[in-house]
DNA sequence: TGTTATACCATGATATCCCATAATTACCCA
DNA sequence: TGGGTAATTATGGGATATCATGGTATAACA
C-alpha cells in the first residue's frame, strides 16, 4: 500500500473548498475513492481523514469489540457518530463540515500531514505547536531505544 | 546490499534541480526505486536520505506501535509528516522540499556524503564544520582507549 | 425567489519532460 | 602504453503538463 508522507498548507476559498493535496489524491485513488473518511482525532485538535482502507479498518476494530462493552459504544459513537464522508470535486477539493472545522479551530488555512496509513487537517499554528511535542517525543523514544541498546 | 561511499559536491540549479550523484542513483536501482526518501535528520542540520530500504525500516519501526494510539500518532507525525519521498527525474535530478532546504540551511550547492545504508545532504559548509567536530571526537575518543588499554 | 451546493472554466505558478552541451570518464585498439 | 573515440555525467534552457486557487454559470432546494 501506497502511503500519506510529508505535509502540505492549503487555503480555504470563500466557499469553503480546499484542495486535497495532490500527491494524497493519488494515494487515495489506488484505495479507490471520490471520497474521504473524516472523523474528528481523538486526541488531538484536528481531523482524521483517509479512504476506503482506513474505514475498513476501523469497521474491523470496532468489529474485535465485545458487541455490548462500553469501550465499543464509546468508540463508535466517537467515530462513526462523528464521522464524515466528503465528496472531492472533479478539481480535487472539498468542503469541511461545521463540525470538523470547529473540532479543529480552522479558519481559512489548514496543514495535511501524512501518517502513513491515514492523514491529518490542522489549522497551522496548532499543528506547528503539535509538531514540537511530537519531535521531542521521537527523540526521546530513541534516547530510550539507544539506551537500552547500551545496557545490555 | 551495496553502500553509499564518498562525497560529491553538486549545484542547485534556478529551478531548484539538483542531480543525485550517479553512483548514489546505481546503488538506488539495485534498492529499486525512482525515488528517495528524505527527513530532516534528527540529530544534525542534514537531510537523510535513501531508498526503499531506508523508508521500510522506518515503516518497521512504526509498525510496532498500537494502530491506534496517541503515541503513534505523535511519533508517526514527527517521522511521516517530516519524510518525503521526492521523484528523481530523467536526468536523475530531485527537487528538495522548502522544509528539507530550510532544516539544513541550504542554498545553492550541497554536499551528498555516503553513509552506508543512507546518505546525507548537507550544505557544504555546515559539512565541513561538522566534520572537523567528529573529527576532533574520534581523536578524543582514540586517546581514552589508549589510555584504559594503558591501564589494563 | 432567494439560497446553497454543484459542475465547469480561467489563470498564474510550479513541476515535469525533453533536448542541448561541455566536461569528464570509460573504453578500445593499434 | 598512448591516444583517440565513444559513453556518462552534471548542468542549463525551452516547451508542456499539473496544481492550487479563484471565478462564473447552472442546478437543486426550501
Amino acid at each position: 500500500m501506497q502511503l500519506f508522507l510529508s505535509k502540505f498548507r492549503n487555503k480555504i476559498d470563500n466557499k469553503g473548498r480546499v484542495s486535497i493535496p495532490a500527491q494524497f489524491r493519488n494515494v487515495l485513488l489506488k484505495d479507490n475513492s471520490q471520497k474521504i473518511f473524516c472523523y474528528p482525532s481523538l486526541d488531538a485538535e484536528a481531523i482524521d481523514a483517509g479512504g476506503e482502507n482506513l474505514a475498513s479498518n476501523i469497521y474491523e476494530l470496532m468489529d474485535n469489540l465485545d458487541p455490548y462493552s462500553d469501550e465499543r459504544d464509546i468508540l463508535s459513537t466517537a467515530l462513526f457518530g462523528l464521522s464524515e464522508e466528503l465528496k472531492i470535486d472533479n478539481d480535487g477539493r472539498v468542503i469541511l463540515s461545521k463540525p470538523l472545522i470547529d473540532h479543529a479551530h480552522i479558519n481559512d488555512e489548514v496543514i495535511f500531514v501524512g501518517l502513513g496509513e491515514k492523514f491529518q487537517i490542522w489549522e497551522p499554528n496548532r499543528f506547528d505547536a503539535y509538531l514540537i511535542e511530537a519531535q521531542k517525543k521521537v527523540k526521546e523514544q530513541r534516547s530510550l531505544l539507544s539506551k537500552r541498546n547500551v545496557g545490555n
